[in-house]
DNA sequence: TATCCTATCTTTAGTCC
DNA sequence: GGGACTAAAGATAGGAT
């Protein structure tokens, strides 16, 4: 629980130790993974554990082998290190699923907001609202009065003779 | 102040990328050292910046010249023992978020489930249900089922005095 | 052993100077 | 450009399971 200042000294506890590494190897991982994203650079780990006597790179030998040969050859040619077949493959998959992901959200919103309206019809008092409820109804609220007026637009661009007026 | 949630994609303003990536940079190696600290591993750090076309090495190059001298030099099946490579990281990725995704999907189902229940508690008539509908009262119900005497053998095997007899 | 939890510590985005 | 500052976001140590 990071429950008391961490002092940066060796672990001796073995176990506590290779906990500590993975942990925090992954959370390098990850933060040089979000650098490459958002600042758009290249960038490889390496990581030699005396304990289990392996190496570890990251992104992955042949990347980490691109950007070691730029630095240390005598000719930095541009090259685009990051781009491969593979990869964009994979990456196509991650923003698929996390599409699905955000609809699936959408989905568990408008269960939530069902129950609620209903809650609120059969009598529930509105002061009986949790904060985290009433935000949730607020966005919601928002969220339909803003796809509403899309509609209208829309509707307004295809028939100016639709009266329209009702739905505000 | 981080006030928002952080998006991770390519921030288009210059200064804030830069900003960022010299802020983000001087983490990861905080990070790095920490870890060599704790856990007494070799570590080198390698980014190259296509804005400013330059690369950085940490701890030193002449370091990370040697760590990856020691990587490169073995044979390439004992570099895929344990390596991790950028497929594996983003197979875990997948992973985590298809996770979620399932997660999501039980969550979705409750909902669903508690919504049928309700309906027929306030005099919807069975035969009323769709197809799918009573499937899906049927999956549930059976998971339910299994769930319970999962619990119940549990039970019974922390303590043989309790009488189940109700519970069936 | 791994995974989940979460109180607590650490990082960092945005702002000011 | 580069600190200093601050509050929110994020990481994680240690425990539970």
């Amino acid at each position: 629980m990071a429950r008391g200042r961490v002092k940066i000294s060796w672990i001796v506890n073995k176990k506590a130790r290779q906990a500590a590494y993975k942990k925090r190897m992954q959370g390098l991982m990850k933060k040089a993974n979000e650098l490459t994203i958002l600042c758009n650079v290249a960038a490889c780990l390496m990581f030699y554990s005396p304990d289990d006597k392996k190496v570890v790179t990251w992104p992955s030998h042949v990347e980490a082998k691109s950007l070691f040969d730029k630095y240390f050859s005598l000719q930095p040619h541009e090259r685009n290190v990051r781009a491969t077949d593979q990869e964009s493959f994979i990456n196509e998959n991650i923003k698929k699923i996390e599409k699905k992901l955000a609809e699936t959200r959408k989905v568990i919103m408008e269960y939530e907001m069902d129950h609620l309206m209903f809650q609120l019809q059969v009598g529930r008092p509105l002061d009986d609202l949790t904060n985290t409820e009433v935000d949730k109804l607020i966005t919601y609220s928002n969220n339909k009065i803003v796809s509403l007026r899309r509609e209208l637009d829309y509707r307004k661009h295809c028939n100016r003779e639709v009266s329209t007026s009702h739905l505000l």
